[in-house]
DNA sequence: CTCTACCCATAGATAAACTATATATCTCTC
DNA sequence: GAGAGATATATAGTTTATCTATGGGTAGAG
């Protein structure tokens, strides 16, 4: 059974910070704003956003606080904290260097 | 501790054969070609490599032949199946997605 | 005869993601 | 006012991929 990952893994945490450069969001914005930003291609299950939440309180990158949405319900809305901010740098960087070095593997042409 | 991967997870499968389909090559060679390819960015360790192998080999994607090798050794020669070249197509399609999805969420620009 | 590069393989730990479940509220429709 | 559906958080348990660590063994160079 061919079954499909949601997203590569290994990348949901920068997809988070990233997500959050853009406005602090509560947990389920992050998720939509995730899918809908990538065309339904990504999709972030609950069960892997909650916890990649904790871990990044826990390493200091976002913080949260529990605030009124728009449609008047209570969510825990999330800021990218500076740490963050340099932690995603560290990610995006990294990330480019993989998918350079992957591209070099897939390209046809040998020397 | 939590030590970085060598590589995006989920793409080891999709780089040995992209590899075989250049010539049949042995485990040390196809971890010695990839890491070279990469101008050594990707590194597959042996206790991830020989794993992937035995998993490529029971989806019947590589099928093994032992040999000698031009150094005198006797080593496991793999070779692409043509469901293995069917597979390599599926995963280069999902992986090209995948990339192109996460490029769009990384893109500062919002409409 | 020792060292390095070559070669295979597995066990156990770790981490990240998934499925499934539980809870709860708001809004809209019938 | 009942129910559906979208909004919202969270955890337990499972799966899977990768790493670390270890174990074997051979060829050739010095």
């Amino acid at each position: 059974m061919a079954k499909k990952p949601d997203l590569l893994p290994g990348t949901l945490d920068m997809l988070i910070l990233k997500t959050l450069t853009r406005a602090p969001l509560h947990g389920y914005g992050i998720a939509l704003s995730i899918k809908r930003l990538s065309d339904d291609v990504l999709t972030v299950e609950e069960g892997s956003l909650y916890p990649a939440l904790q871990r990044l309180l826990l390493q200091g990158w976002v913080k949260a606080e529990w605030r009124m949405t728009e449609t008047n319900r209570r969510a825990r809305f999330y800021t990218l904290t500076g740490a963050g901010r340099k932690q995603l740098g560290i990610e995006l960087t990294q990330y480019e260097q993989m998918i350079t070095a992957i591209g070099l593997v897939l390209k046809d042409a040998e020397a």
